[in-house]
DNA sequence: TGGAATATGGACCCTGGGTCCGCTTCAACG
DNA sequence: CGTTGAAGCGGACCCAGGGTCCATATTCCA
């Protein structure tokens, strides 16, 4: 049980790289553009701690992403309909997805520099791999829907954070526009009424 | 009037390059693991040599592309049914993802360098935009079809090539598999019978 | 308070895209 | 042919950015 507790101060500069980052993701205008100098540098601490601390980029992106997405994870294990566990696949599979791009609307620039940032596919990271396993699963319940897998991947792939990042910013269609969108192509593929979506809450 | 023609030379080198290129794309794991001095040294030719004849990486990826493209864009343009300009959308449109599909998994590591290469998201690409173009085209023509342009762009997310190449490369999806679970998944969103795909030709 | 364990930070290394420029080769013309 | 100047060549070079290293500083526990 080699669990020993981080020091004080490794504590306290982990947070302020982790703000820093925050800060500059939302600040600047494409993820490339950060660089780890410039994140060290603006959370007022050398390369070598940020490197210590995340271990690489990916680590760094993928802590900033654990921390925004904590409060969603929370309503989506335990949290009540139409988010959570006790709800029925054919509502629970659109929350999930609405939920998702408004997370990925909120969060432009970390997730496009989280899943398009580098080398490997978005597909290797287990973030996605525990978005697709639960789509999947509820997918897997729906009846008359055959090929849960591949459906499951094909809905995520229409909330990818470059495309979001692309209708928001480049075609400037607005958040509710996007979200009634992708409600209503989600009805067509669970064969849903298809005019039906959901479209509130914030 | 300034369009003279390349030198003998040139000509050949690019050619050579672009034969390396597409050697190289084709033997090696990962595109990041293809470097343009590699390539150069692959043609037998200097890296000036490469970057004057195309540029830059993408230029190369792009040239490599239009080369391999070619014959579809022709089939699609002129071609007769069900990919020509004289198809009813309803079935023009599975017969271009489908093309697409299978035009991905044949040239799988080269559209992936293209599409997640680097830098700028794949949507500012312009051989994206027509691709989008076309289909938004057609979805529009399908009565009963909303949001032509967002569902142009889902379906065609349903065909990244780094998904195409998680499904073929990492789960082992067979090619024909993959066809039948794209024209199941189009059919469902355009409405049609869900049954109905199309899963020949080669 | 002593000293082992842990953290720090910035100089340093490496890789890979992209540029530069002196030299070579082509091809048009006499 | 030989001349000539423009087009092309190539590899040394530059730069940025991710990642490493280690002499030094800080913490924590006894």
């Amino acid at each position: 049980m080699p669990e020993r507790k981080p020091r004080k101060d490794a504590a306290r500069n982990r947070q302020a790289v982790l703000a820093a980052a925050d800060a500059l993701f939302a600040r600047c205008e494409s993820p490339e553009g950060v660089t780890l100098a410039a994140v060290a540098a603006a959370a007022g601490v050398g390369k070598g701690t940020l490197f210590r601390a995340f271990g690489d980029r990916p680590g760094l992106l993928r802590a900033l992403y654990e921390a925004r997405l904590e409060p969603v994870r929370e309503a989506v294990e335990a949290g009540p309909p139409p988010l959570g566990p006790a709800t029925p696949p054919q509502q629970r599979v659109p929350a999930l997805l609405d939920t998702l791009l408004c997370f990925k609307l909120d969060n432009r620039r970390l997730m496009l520099a989280l899943e398009e940032g580098g080398s490997s596919s978005p597909y290797q990271a287990d973030h996605y791999e525990r978005w697709h396993d639960l789509l999947d699963t509820m997918l897997g319940q729906i009846p008359g829907l055959s090929d849960s897998d591949f459906t499951a991947h094909a809905l995520l792939a229409a909330t990818r954070a470059d495309l979001v990042e692309h209708l928001a910013g480049h075609e400037c269609v607005p958040r509710e526009r996007m979200r009634a969108q992708l409600a209503d192509f989600t009805a067509r593929v669970l064969g849903s009424d298809p005019v039906r979506g959901l479209a509130d809450e914030g």
